[in-house]
DNA sequence: CTCTCCCT
């Protein structure tokens, strides 16, 4: 056996933690790591015979690295090696060496966080960051420090961070070489233009026939690998062009990593960056970018973003060309790009949803700011996770957690679909409640071209045709029976967690279920048979377009990606209406709404049903408090403006009285009754009078004059009769009209003949504004502005005469109009 | 541009 890097380091690794509580190990993929250190400290003193329990992020990586272990002590699995997993365990009294799974790990530490028989904790691949690793790290680490300071920690990291959680671990850094061969990198001349695919196949040809051996090409997802494939059809007799991405079956997936009878070319996501191995690999083709889901804590949604690919991540995938032999990586980016690229992805904790995170603190009960992280978990996706776990009943006011919330940390599954299935096992319908959780959580039963709907009713019909005939009934339903298998798997789990009674229940609408789980994804259609939709939560979001079936006009959009601007729905179970009244009973809030509708110009009443942002229901309102009313009118006539109130003459006269006796005697109180300040205080002279209105046309009926006589008080409107009469009489007996205009001396408009024998200028404002004459002639032409009645007579009034008296010779022109009698008569021509 | 990967 081939002695490998690792056991170069192994003295020292068992020389630190036998002094240290907590030791950080880095060393590159090849190195042996993961096999290779738990076997070598079973026999340290410190351990005392208790066990090692190693910490792996892959199921598959669990199950094989105690295999090779156990067949380095020659046992079966079980023995001195074991392992458990989800759905499988292998341990047994004697197992020393337990290699387990993220979620299996966390679990313990809830029931157990003394870890009791536990003598060293390792956590491989660490710079994966997975959410679950940091977790557990940060609980452990607490353990360590409240309950066994005897325990140790050993942190095995691939890449370059290993100093960081060393530093914070306060730990020593043993560093290993790996055992790889050279693989040689070419960056891009520019970057490339275009779709991905298709540069990604001009580097695929320039490649084959420069080099031996199998290609490896990364491309961010599914629609990318599947437009490459048909751009290399043409490879196809002398190569095979394989698709290797999660979505596809397991037989799809084999075909890609075995060894076949010509060259390959795997187009792959990054599942072959770690999860999977493929033979016979010499050449690895990067596209270079990345799907990473993004959380939005304002929206409870997550975007599937497509973004450049780490340089940690590049050097991972390049190193997969250099497992054989010597190889070559071709890069479809710049080095100066190249450079600018992140060290390392970003880890989980600070992209993710963090509700099952946020439980299982609250489950453990240490703050988050007392444990240690290396990046702690971000305080807005922290604080809508827990905003979620109350809103389920899971934590308490004070964040606490609840007993509901132990019983749903209980139940192996994210927080939401965990209430999903309390809800449904309340209902009695427990077994298909956990169906429906399953079709959220695990991979979707279609995939690529057999998605035609999102609709989950036809998923769990899929999942009923499985059960019924197996495989062959999952495919004439267009569903993957492998999909179908793990759906089922994960159901019948749950199901034994529940109790028995609600199993055999009657059918129970998804949709119903649904929207106990995801209150704020129900979504109304925004126009019939619209493929637009508005979620409770204000978002907007639209069904994909191959989906011709789901019209429904309301949904649960169960799954949906934040999107740009709008999102698009990828999972959505149809919901009536009158279920979302009922189950969401508690969220759903009748108002009255009490408004001035411009369009009418009419205060309408309506009683509203509103799911958060959504129009549930509006109906014919009940009895509607007279305030209200009156409050909304008001609001009417503030829009209408001051102007449309019913002004008569009377009343704009007595306005302008008013302003012109505030201009004149400012010392006075009298008030302002310009537009701008009536409008400003409606609320104040107008609200009282406007009990039983409802519409524009009604303010007709005002008697506007009347209400605005209400602002001043009777002496004052005496003091406004003598001050600022309506009125004035003249020496010919004529009550004459006087004009106003605030700010400005009153009009009066008289025939000059009204006015002989009057020399001095009527004055009012109490003797202090002389008023202006528009003295007129018979014909009431203006002749004459004046404030200077003498001056007129003395000084005008000769010319005036000379010029009118042949015009008008039937009216009076004397000579001295001082001692003329004055007349407002006319013509004696029209005699009745 | 029809959703990456992983896990209880």
């Amino acid at each position: 056996m081939n002695r490998l890097p690792i056991a170069e380091v192994l003295p020292a690794l068992r020389a630190h933690l036998a002094a240290h509580s907590a030791v950080v190990l880095q060393a590159p993929p090849g190195a042996g790591k993961t096999t290779g250190v738990p076997p070598a400290l079973l026999d340290a003193p410190w351990l005392a015979g208790r066990r090692v329990l190693m910490l792996e992020p892959r199921r598959l990586a669990a199950r094989a690295a105690a295999a090779y272990m156990a067949r380095g002590y020659g046992e079966a699995v079980g023995d001195t090696v074991g392992y458990r997993v989800r759905f499988d365990s292998k341990v047994s009294a004697r197992t020393r060496i337990e290699v387990v799974t993220e979620g299996i790990l966390t679990r313990r530490l809830q029931s157990d966080p003394a870890l009791e028989g536990v003598g060293l904790v390792i956590f491989d691949e660490f710079h994966e960051r997975h959410l679950e690793t940091d977790l557990a790290l940060a609980l452990v680490r607490d353990a360590q420090r409240l309950l066994r300071p005897d325990l140790k920690i050993l942190v095995m990291s691939a890449t370059l961070d290993g100093e960081g959680i060393a530093r914070l671990l306060d730990a020593p850094l043993v560093i290993s070489e790996g055992r790889m061969f050279p693989v040689q990198t070419h960056y891009a001349a520019r970057e490339p233009e275009g779709p991905l695919a298709a540069s990604a196949v001009s580097a695929v040809r320039a490649a084959l026939s420069a080099h031996e051996g199998d290609v490896l090409v990364f491309l961010p997802g599914g629609g990318e690998i599947r437009r490459a494939q048909a751009l290399l059809a043409d490879l196809a007799p002398q190569a095979d062009v394989l698709p290797l991405y999660g979505d596809l079956g397991w037989e799809q997936q084999d075909r890609a990593l075995r060894p076949g009878p010509r060259r390959k070319v795997v187009l792959a996501t990054p599942i072959a960056e770690t999860s999977l191995t493929i033979e016979g690999v010499r050449i690895v083709v990067d596209a270079g970018y990345t799907r990473v889901p993004q959380f939005d804590p304002a929206t409870g949604l997550t975007r599937l973003a497509t973004v450049r690919v780490a340089r940690a991540s590049a050097d991972q995938r390049a190193g997969r060309a250099g497992r054989l032999g010597p190889g070559v990586c071709y890069r479809l980016w710049t080095e100066s790009v190249h450079r600018g690229l992140l060290a390392q992805p970003l880890p989980e904790i600070k992209t993710a949803d963090l509700a099952g995170l946020a439980l299982d603190l609250a489950l453990w009960g240490t703050e988050a700011e007392a444990l240690t992280w290396l990046d702690p978990p971000p305080r807005a996706a922290l604080a809508q996770a827990r905003d979620l776990l109350r809103d389920l009943g899971a934590l308490d006011a004070a964040n606490r957690i609840t007993p509901v919330g132990r019983e749903m940390a209980a139940l192996p599954l994210h927080p939401r679909l965990a209430h999903l299935i309390r809800c449904g096992e309340a209902r009695g319908a427990g077994a298909a409640a956990c169906d429906i959780a399953a079709l959220l959580s695990e991979r979707d039963l279609y995939t690529g071209a057999e998605r035609q709907t999102v609709d989950i009713a036809a998923r769990l019909d899929a999942l009923v045709g499985f059960r019924r005939s197996g495989r062959a009934g999952a495919q004439a339903l267009g569903a993957d029976p492998d999909a179908c298998a793990r759906v089922d798997r994960a159901a019948r789990q749950w199901r034994r967690l529940l109790k028995a009674s609600t199993l055999d229940a009657p059918a129970v609408e998804a949709g119903v279920l649904l929207a106990a789980a995801y209150p704020d994804r129900v979504a109304a259609q925004r126009r019939p048979n619209d493929t637009h939709y508005l979620l409770a939560n204000g978002r907007g979001a639209r069904l994909p377009s191959y989906d011709v079936h789901l019209r429904a006009p309301y949904l649960v959009a169960a799954n949906v990606d934040a999107g740009e601007a709008e999102g698009v729905i990828h999972l959505a179970a149809s919901v009536g209406l009158a279920d979302i009244r009922d189950i969401l009973a508690a969220r759903v809030e009748t108002v009255d709404v009490v408004r001035w509708d411009d369009q009418s110009a009419a205060v309408v009443t309506r009683r509203e049903e509103r799911l958060g942002k959504l129009l549930l229901r509006s109906g014919a309102s009940a009895e509607v408090p007279a305030e209200r009313v009156r409050a909304a009118m008001l609001e009417g006539v503030r829009r209408l403006g001051v102007a449309a109130l019913p002004w008569t003459d009377e009343a704009r006269g007595w306005r302008a009285r008013v302003l012109s006796m505030r201009a004149w005697f400012p010392e006075e109180e009298w008030p302002d009754v310009t537009d701008a300040a009536l409008g400003a205080t409606l609320e104040h002279w107008l609200a009282p009078h406007l009990d039983g209105y409802t519409r524009r046309d009604q303010l007709a009926k005002l008697d506007l004059l009347a209400i605005l006589q209400l602002r001043l008080s009777p002496a004052q409107s005496q003091r406004l009769r003598e001050g600022a009469p309506p009125h004035l009489a003249v020496p010919s007996g004529s009550r004459l009209p006087l004009a106003y205009r605030p700010g400005e001396p009153p009009v009066l408009a008289v025939k000059l003949q009204e006015m002989f024998g009057c020399t001095d200028t009527p004055r009012v404002g109490f003797g202090r504004i002389p008023v202006v004459l528009h003295l007129l002639s018979p014909a009431r032409r203006p002749i004459q502005v004046t404030q200077d009645l003498r001056g007129f007579w003395e000084r005008t009034y000769p010319e005036v005469r000379k010029e009118l008296k042949g015009r008008y010779p039937k009216h009076p022109w004397p000579d001295d109009p001082l001692t003329a009698p004055a007349t407002a008569r006319t013509v004696r021509k029209r005699r009745v």
